[in-house]
RNA sequence: GGGCGGAUGCCAGAGCGGCCAAAUGGGGUGGGCUGUAAACCCACUGGAGAAAUCCUUCGCAGGUUCGAAUCCUGCUCCGCCCA
């Protein structure tokens, strides 16, 4: 089902913002032709969150433009740890930590692109690739006798993730001094195994993403090229991804589908055009419009934008039931009762006693401690069925049930409903 | 192997015997203003408790002291310099 169309990846990729460094201007020229990309993802965790969203995004595209992708999944590397970036080490996974997760991340992924069946090589079917696979099997004189001549160590030194870390107090470690070996005997493999050309990343991968296309030249004579995404930041400095619950993550376990969606109808004006460009496949022209907007209507291309990524993370389904929610809750009707709006079972024998609203808001998860409820509702930020919440002490009761529900919420934005059996 | 310096709350970073649950900044949360935006202003930001107060926290383990994040000893990890 492959959307084959006929524009060229690079101008796709650089109209929607994802385009930070490439390697030589001509770049665009290489996908003229079908070319074989890959890009890498560490398995630090059993699900990618919304900072990943990018990459993943660009493999779409490039297999949308007629490309083949190739999600690799750093089983061996994730071994290592990327210093890239990191203020300091990371911490070491364990092999079955690793290949859990990277079973996990692989089943995120087949959201955005169609793999190939197994067995089959097709031209634009994605392919997933463990590089424990090839780089656990590699011996420590083998790779010095093969490898090692091609890297110096005076130009490693001068490469920005590596000078950051010597720079910081806690340094850096030998192992990570060689992740980007690592990642650059990954792309030589792939260039041997699967003719792959081209290597896409973070921004923060620019050196590692060098290292390989170099250590290509050099033993088999490749063209090989880099393309590297910005960062992606909030306008006002905060970091991207994270909210008032931490990661905001792919796996509907960690982030429900209602939160995933609000996460994103909260994004800053500023940001929405931006955003929209890199985590929906609105067609261009949309997303100009869209981001055009101003004042009141931009809520529009939030909307917009909220519905498309959760549509895309979580099936129509979910986008649609998140949506219709979110705007009962929040619209003239404030209709709180959808399956979707975060919700739990309170019994009535429960209730006939009277339990404190400090105890409600721990157990809805509102708050985590109840200090922390307390100062909630201490600061004025806690409504029970749009009463405000005055007294720490005050208990809820059955008098408090309306339409078989008990609704709590905290600040504007968050809500839980106990429903009452 | 030797010398020196360091390890503090979500992060950065003060404190260097009692006034320290620990300055300040960032982040986060809540309130005000709004549009479920930004900017701005205000408040809060270890746990339990209605409160008094109690408990746990300043790398780890001991010690000195009426009293330690602060002093001493050992250990672990890290940085810098010398070999």
């Amino acid at each position: 089902m492959s959307t084959t169309n006929t524009a060229n990846l690079y101008d796709v990729l650089a109209e929607r913002g994802f385009v930070s460094q490439a390697t030589d201007e001509k770049i665009r020229e290489r996908f003229v032709r079908p070319v074989t990309a890959y890009i890498g993802f560490d398995p630090t965790a059993d699900s990618l969150h919304v900072g990943n969203l990018v990459p993943v995004m660009a493999l779409a595209h490039l297999q949308r433009c007629g490309h083949k992708p190739i999600a690799v999944v750093g089983g061996g590397t994730g071994l290592v740890g990327d210093p890239s970036g990191k203020t300091e080490s990371r911490k070491m996974l364990t092999r079955e930590d690793i290949d859990h997760n990277v079973r996990c991340i692989g089943k995120q992924i087949e959201h955005f692109v169609t793999f190939d069946a197994p067995g089959k090589n097709s031209p634009t079917g994605a392919v997933m690739l463990n590089n424990a696979d090839w780089l656990t099997e590699l011996s420590w004189v083998e790779l010095l006798r093969d490898y090692g001549t091609h890297f110096s160590v005076n130009r490693m030194l001068t490469m920005d993730s590596v000078k950051s870390r010597l720079d910081a107090e806690s340094g850096l470690t030998f192992l990570e001094f060689n992740y980007m070996v690592m990642q650059a005997v990954d792309f030589l493999h792939l260039y041997k195994t699967h003719k792959c050309t081209v290597q896409m990343g973070g921004q923060d991968q620019w050196g590692n993403i060098v290292m390989g296309i170099e250590l290509g030249r050099r033993i088999a004579g490749a063209e090989l090229a880099g393309l590297t995404f910005p960062l992606v930041t909030k306008s006002d400095g905060g970091k991207f991804g994270k909210s008032e619950s931490g990661n905001v993550w792919l796996d509907p376990k960690r982030t429900s589908p209602y939160e995933f969606y609000q996460f994103w109808r909260n994004t800053p004006d500023v940001d929405v055009k931006r955003y929209l460009g890199f985590f929906t496949f609105l067609p261009i022209d949309e997303v100009n419009k869209l981001g055009a907007l101003q004042g009141q209507e931009a809520n529009a291309a939030k909307q917009m934008l909220a519905y498309e990524v959760t549509k895309l993370v979580h099936g129509q389904a979910e986008a649609d039931t998140a949506r219709d929610s979110v705007q009962k809750a929040f619209g003239a009707a404030q209709d709180v009762t959808g399956e979707a709006i975060p919700h739990g079972d309170l019994s009535e024998a429960e209730l006939g006693a009277g339990i404190g609203v400090i105890q409600l808001l721990v157990t809805a998860g509102l708050a985590k401690s109840n200090g922390e409820a307390k100062r909630l509702v201490s600061a004025g930020g806690v409504r029970l069925h749009d009463q405000p919440v005055k007294d720490i002490s005050q208990q809820v009761t059955a008098d408090d049930i309306r339409d078989g529900y008990v609704l709590i919420r905290a600040g504007k934005k968050r809500l839980f409903r106990f429903d009452v059996r």
